[in-house]
DNA sequence: GATGAATGAGCGTTCATTCAT
DNA sequence: AATGAATGAACGCTCATTCAT
């Protein structure tokens, strides 16, 4: 058996097979460079000699560059998710905006405890074309979680429901990233305090608009 | 040292003296480039090779590719700016919401009239960490152009004065973006007869929200 | 050391212990690689994949890629010479170029019931560095093979007695590798049938020469 | 103008554009390498090496590997046919198997002359897959160049009419090849005066054939 | 100022083979 | 004997920029 029963087995056997100190050492090195430059101009060699591993080795651990990346990005994801999950027993229940306000705290929590993964996170977010060319045509998890939400916001009647629901969950999640880069640009993960205030209006808009009354 | 006052001089003198022909040859074979490949993706090559000059008179012309790339992202302001004035006359007075659904409108005609400025813009809109590589910190044209508008608008009393400019402005900025990407990525430039009863709902919710009543 | 008389003992004890299962696992795997690939096109890390056997293992049982690449060409010559041994009863009798006839219609017949095989013969006659890279300067055993008939046919007086052995003998295996290539090309493995007709010119070329009378 | 009117210019200008000195070096290196290595194994960093260029100079003057392998066959063709084009006033009219005998003392005389490109021409008219990889699928000149003289052969008298030309042509090809590298491989390059005592066998062979009277 | 050749570090990836278990 | 991870040189090729004319 060489182990080929999955189609594309993301990292291979090989490292998970690993130890975990050499495995957290190239996770970190990927890490960085992923972070700080982005996926196309990131370099294997760059991280190889970083994680003071051979390059053979490297080929030996994932299929090519596209590989390690989408295995950086499921561990971003599932990070992420550890801070979402704590939300989901009141998720049937709460007001959909409060329920939002929620999501948007733990996610800038999340963006403070792992910057690296919240580069990652947003560079994918942000490049259309970069999540088709890692992930081809599958639509995003992050689509399929908000619909769900919505549906329930507008179910609930917290959400007015003479809207399309796909067109709301692309409005808020344009919102939402730009509202989180806007407060990250401003203030940093340092005075995370403040978050609280903003959000409170970003709420405040998305559930009652801009318009004077 | 030319002796110029600028820091950097974004095209050289050289190009500007170039015949009109000559310049747009290199105008039209770098935005070709850049829409279609994105900024590090793009070759200066390739951009040489298809302008049709020498290598070497490129970077008489320009000091390296971030200057082109300026360049050729002021002519995609500039000409987008075109789109923009006309609605400058009745700015004062019409409401801030009628505004911004003109602005919207002049968006996508301005994306269907120059689909390569277009792409180049929302390569940059959507980047950050280009944009800054790019232009470094200096605030971008974009908000101080609608901070303007909305500080008229709260000034009107369209828009709810209990909220920071700033914020506002970025909050339009990111869910107009979302809306713009979202339309096209639907229906494409061929039907932008249906941008109406889209551009309708954006208003709403940015009007009034999402909130059930 | 393991005390063996021969210099490079061709595939190693370890793999003429091999169940024959896994032999022939390993063997179909070289074939298929070398026959599509050629010898210095094919990768190790291919074969022992497709043979699914460790590639630890591969060098336990041969030598390096050259060790496996001979053995495959000896189970090559064995198996032609299979075909080809069916006719020697009738050898020493029967006229030269009948006998001829019948060894290219046997060629003809093993290329076409075993194409790997031939692909492999193929590559190795043609490319005579690759055969001295294989088998050093060892004379072929083709050579050796050809020469002992044609030495019956001298004597038999089917041939002229005032050529060289060797000389002839190259060249008929030269005629009949162009012939053979020739044959394949125009028609294939499939329409095996009109191969007499060929033959029938290619012995009446050899027999008689061009020369018109 | 940046020389883009032919449609693939094997060479690049800034090739022919070099000194003649540099020019040498280049293709004494690269000959060198395809000569000893086959064109498969053939390292384009050695030959960047041994010509004592730099590695992006290499792809300034030639496409690629390919490009400069093609320069170098035409360069071996082009010499070549300096040598038999010697023969071509008699052409005409002396008798096709004298013609052919020329032409075997001729190609032989280009070996030893050029022992590289011989090699070179060798390995491309050996492997058919090469050939096409490096030439696509146009029928070679040798093959068009030798079924024009058996054609005038024929109509002359000299050769028997009941054949087919291209038949004929894949027989004396091969032949002629194998009667080449026997000679060599038997006598070398040095002993050249032997040939004839070989050659005449050669034609022997090809004109009356091997049947003993 | 115009030119286009020169440059060499860098890219992602594959390779046959060795070695520690 | 069996294993499969380790290895790093090598591959063909592209790049933005500099420099000599």
């Amino acid at each position: 058996m060489t182990g080929q029963s999955q189609e594309k087995e993301m990292p291979k056997q090989t490292f998970t097979n690993l130890t975990e100190e050499k495995r957290k050492k190239i996770i970190k090195a990927a890490l960085d460079e992923f972070a700080s430059k982005g996926f196309r101009e990131s370099s294997i060699n760059t991280i190889v000699q970083n994680a003071m591993i051979p390059k053979g080795s490297f080929y030996q651990y994932f299929e090519d560059k596209r590989d390690l990346f989408k295995h950086i990005c499921s561990l971003a994801a599932a990070e992420k998710f550890k801070y979402l999950e704590k939300l989901m027993p009141e998720a049937g229940e709460s007001d959909f905006f409060d329920l939002l306000r929620e999501m948007i705290a733990q996610g800038i929590r999340f963006g403070k405890d792992h910057p690296e993964y919240y580069c990652i996170s947003n560079e994918l977010l942000n490049d259309r074309a970069l999540m088709s060319e890692i992930f081809g045509e599958q639509t995003s998890r992050t689509d399929d979680f908000f619909q769900h939400f919505i549906n329930a916001g507008i179910k609930r009647g917290d959400i007015r429901n003479d809207l399309d629901v796909t067109f709301i969950s692309r409005m808020i999640t344009s919102l939402g990233l730009g509202f989180g880069e806007y407060f990250i640009e401003k203030h940093g993960f340092e005075n995370i305090e403040r978050i609280d205030e903003y959000t409170d209006n970003f709420i405040l808009i998305l559930k009652n608009g801009i318009a004077g009354r």
